[in-house]
DNA sequence: TTGTATGCGTTATCAG
DNA sequence: CTGATAACGCATACAA
């Protein structure tokens, strides 16, 4: 039973052909005449031949791989957005190896040294906390490999992007907040080393500007995804002389730990702060009391789309491909009736 | 900067050796002379050179892949399995392609038949919830491909599988809701397929034997994943002319949906009825008022041993191997004080 | 110690 | 319409 696997010339010997001839009348080659490709045919199916896509990737010099880097997969967003990529890679015919960077410089490197000897022929990547040199990510450039900066950009690199308007939500949050009376707005941000944080701070700022209330920087205050500094932050916010009454959050899980934090800490204004999230995290139609809202943003449609152009640049290559800027937007859903 | 990747003729053609010294050195083969190594290796880091995988994988006719299905990656239940079975993986110089079936036999057809035009050396599944018939799986058998099945196994086919003791965990929850009072205890379980649906009935009818409380079989409810069919199965439950006081979910999600649907239609006696999950859920910390206990099981290890025994099975293949059955313990973790 | 020859499965090119 | 041949990058058995 477990023989070795039928390959084309076990075909081509059996029907006494030529290994090219079975090649081609296995893809329908037009010069190929009907009745062989008939035989050719049915003798596969008997065969359960199935193509060595080994072989053919190493005789076309084209892995048909894509890799995906992201922190990780704890995170429903990432789950989302690998799906909308696979999705879309799939479908044209490419495999995708899903990696994950879980936060460490290292081991992003590790992961790229791998996807460069699997020669994958285009790379996603959601960049982790700790990289703020890319020396290793120009090296795939440099390589001609197309690479698509996906949800997280360094700030200081002009690459394709793709992600969420997270400037326009973050105006849009204050906005919301302003028309239900807020004017102390928190806001707790991640690493700066990323547009993604950057843009939310802009956003944040400018929409505070917009309605005519004073920037004040100590209501600014950074974290990272821990537990702990989550609750550091919060604890920040509201130890101030003059503390805010809402607070705009990086992402929902940096949300949820200042819901408990206040909730543990500072019970006694907990239930009239405002949380707004980025996410819309499915778990918290769970939770009793939840947050005011949170911007829901689109993580599928943004790996389709950096599928989409990862494809576009593997596809066409141009030297001097203007760097594309892909924003998906989102909508601030409220939960609390 | 974008020319083609070095390759071992390119070092060879430089160094004016033959390429298979160069591969031999480059692999700190005995037989090469240490200056001819230092040589070759000096050169290769200049050009950057990386062996091509493809190339190996198609000479070796090995794949070093590992092919994953699972149902879905939005369950971090099975994201920690995927970590586990992977990071052994990688360590071991194999990749991972990860697969999700959504539940779907077709895709998990569909999956199966990429995964081997891929030539995976080995495969682990977790079927999806539709396949009741396994001819497609039995193909990878008949090819002579190693599979380990983890977490479901159909309960007709004899293989290989690694999964968590349910059966245990079952009894020990029904153990602790005894000593907590309870008499009527209900259970919502999932596809009789599979034997870890089974294998949750047996533990949980035995424990309920084990201390002399008749087993009732209106109190055994199947749902599946969806939100409406756990409220459904709550719903079973608690309109019986005799209610349950205590109900044990065949996974967390199930058991968050009928505390869900407790709050919003059994509002009288939410709070009383006690419930226990499988998963240990993390996000349920973010619950004002958590459930009673979920028992927390072990992902990760079961991703790992579930790739040990598949490495085991492809450096080793024996043909009358006996099928394997790890089970891995699950604990009981209580939430409330 | 080093080099040469061969083949893995497939496809592209060119010749028949 | 079909077939022969070469090539992709590497590892290995064998020859020198």
């Amino acid at each position: 039973m477990d023989h070795k696997r039928a390959t084309i010339k076990d075909i081509a010997a059996t029907l006494r052909i030529s290994p090219s001839t079975v090649s081609k009348a296995l893809r329908d080659h037009p010069n190929i005449g009907v009745v062989t490709k008939e035989r050719v045919k049915k003798l596969a199916q008997q065969l359960h031949f199935v193509p060595n896509q080994a072989a053919i990737r190493f005789k076309q010099q084209k892995s048909f791989t894509l890799g995906i880097v992201i922190p990780n997969m704890l995170d429903h967003f990432y789950v989302a957005a690998v799906e909308g990529f696979e999705r879309f890679a799939y479908d044209n015919g490419y495999n995708v190896l899903i990696c994950q960077s879980h936060e460490s410089l290292q081991r992003e490197k590790e992961l790229l040294c791998t996807l460069q000897a699997n020669r994958v022929d285009g790379l996603v990547i959601a960049i982790s906390r700790e990289t703020a040199d890319t020396t290793h990510i120009n090296e795939f450039v440099h390589a001609g490999i197309p690479i698509v900066y996906f949800i997280r950009k360094p700030i200081n690199e002009e690459y394709h992007c793709v992600c969420s308007d997270v400037y326009k939500g973050a105006t849009d949050a204050v906005a919301y907040l302003v028309s239900r009376g807020h004017l102390r707005i928190g806001l707790i941000n991640a690493s700066s080393f990323w547009t993604t944080s950057r843009d939310r701070f802009l956003g944040y700022r400018d929409g505070l500007i917009q309605h005519q209330i004073p920037f004040d920087k100590s209501l600014v205050q950074e974290s990272d995804f821990t537990q702990e500094h989550n609750f550091q932050a919060t604890r920040r916010l509201m130890q101030l002389p003059n503390p805010p009454t809402a607070i705009l959050s990086f992402k929902d899980q940096v949300m949820l730990d200042a819901h408990n934090c206040l909730r543990r800490e500072f019970a006694s204004n907990a239930d009239t702060i405002e949380l707004i999230g980025y996410g819309a995290n499915p778990m918290i139609q769970y939770l009793e009391r939840p947050p005011l809202a949170s911007l829901k943003e689109q993580p599928y449609e943004i790996g389709q789309k950096s599928g989409l152009l990862l494809l576009d640049l593997i596809n066409h290559p141009q030297p001097g491909y203007e760097p594309q800027l892909i924003k998906v937007p989102c909508e601030l859903q409220v939960f609390t009736a």
